[in-house]
DNA sequence: CAAGAATTATGAACCC
DNA sequence: GGGTTCATAATTCTTG
C-alpha cells in the first residue's frame, strides 16, 4: 500500500523508506500529466480541423453529427434494437 | 410479464389480451415523461437563481462550491483535505 | 452588489447592513437547496417507476432508450437533417 | 468553399468536379476520426494509471484533486479559496 | 467489490 | 465580450 488517511504507510518494508511512496506517488503524477497534455494536444489538432472544414464551407454542426452518427451506429445494430423496435410498434410509432 | 425479445407475450392470460402490454407500456411512459418534465422545469428554477446570485454580485463558481460543500458529510470532508494535504507535501507543494 | 473577495460589501447603503449580504446569501442557498431536494425527489419517483416497469418484465435498457428516442426525435427533424443526409450520401452511407 | 445545403457546389471550378467536396469530406472525417481513436487510447492509459494508483493503495479522488490542483493557477485557487470561505463565515459554517 | 451506465458539473466554443 | 449551448469529464449508483 502507500500512504493513507494517517499518512503512515504500512507497507512491508516501505516503513524503512517512507520516502517511496513519495517516489510512487510522483512518477504516477508525471505520467498522468504527460498523457494529459498529449491528449490535450490531440484535442487541439481535431478543432484545427473542424476550423479547416469550416473554412472549406462545410456545416461544422453537420459534421459533428456525422461523425457521432458512424460512432454510433454499430453500436446500435447489437441486440437492444429489435426490444426497441417492439415497444415503438407498440406505442404507435 | 410482458413483451420479451420475441414479441412474444408469456404472462398468464395477458396471451388473449396483445394490447395488455402496450396499454401497460404507454401508461409507463407516460408516467415517466410527465416526471421528467417536471423535473427539467425545476432545473430552469434552479439556474435561475443562480442567475439572480450572480446578478447580485455572488460568484456562482464559489457558490456552487458552498452548496456541494453542505451537502457533504463533515468527516468526508475532513478525509479528503487530510489526503489532499498529505498528498501535497509528499510532492512539496 | 454582494460580498466580494474582500468580504467588503461596497453596495450602496448595504455598509450600514453588514448582514444584508448574508441574509441575501442564505435565502439563495436555501432556495437553491430546497428545490434540489424536489428534483431528487422526482428522480426517485422517476427511478420507481422504471423499477416497476422491469418487475412487469419490461427491459430497462430499452425503455430507457424509447424515451430518449422520443425526446430527440422532435429535434432533428429540425434544419441540420438535410444537411446530415447530404453528407451521408457524399460519403455513401 | 463546398457541399451546401442545396447540395449544389458553387466554387469556381469544382462544378466540372462533383466529387472533389465528396473527397474532401471524406479527408476530414477520416482524420478527424484518426486523431479521436488516438485520444481516446490515450483517455485509456490514463485510466490505467488511476487504476494502478489505486491498487497501489492511493486513494483516487484525492489523487484526481491534486491533479486538478496543480492545473491551476496559484492566484486562481486562492481567489476561489477566499471567496468560498468567505460564503461559509456569512453562513456562520 | 468491481464494472458499467446515467446523471451531473465543468469547461470550451459559437453566436449575438 | 457575455451568454448560451454543446461536449467532455467525473462522480455516483446500480447491477452482476
Amino acid at each position: 500500500m502507500a500512504l493513507d488517511s494517517t499518512g503512515r504507510d504500512h507497507t512491508e518494508d516501505n516503513a524503512q523508506h517512507g520516502n517511496i511512496a513519495a517516489d510512487r506517488l510522483r512518477s504516477l503524477v508525471e505520467r498522468i500529466e504527460r498523457l494529459e497534455e498529449e491528449r490535450k494536444a490531440l484535442a487541439g489538432d481535431i478543432k484545427d480541423i473542424y476550423a479547416e472544414a469550416k473554412s472549406a464551407g462545410f456545416d461544422v454542426k453537420a459534421l459533428r453529427a456525422l461523425i457521432a452518427l458512424r460512432k454510433k451506429e454499430p453500436a446500435e445494430i447489437e441486440e437492444q434494437e429489435t426490444l426497441l423496435d417492439l415497444y415503438k410498434r407498440a406505442l404507435g410509432m
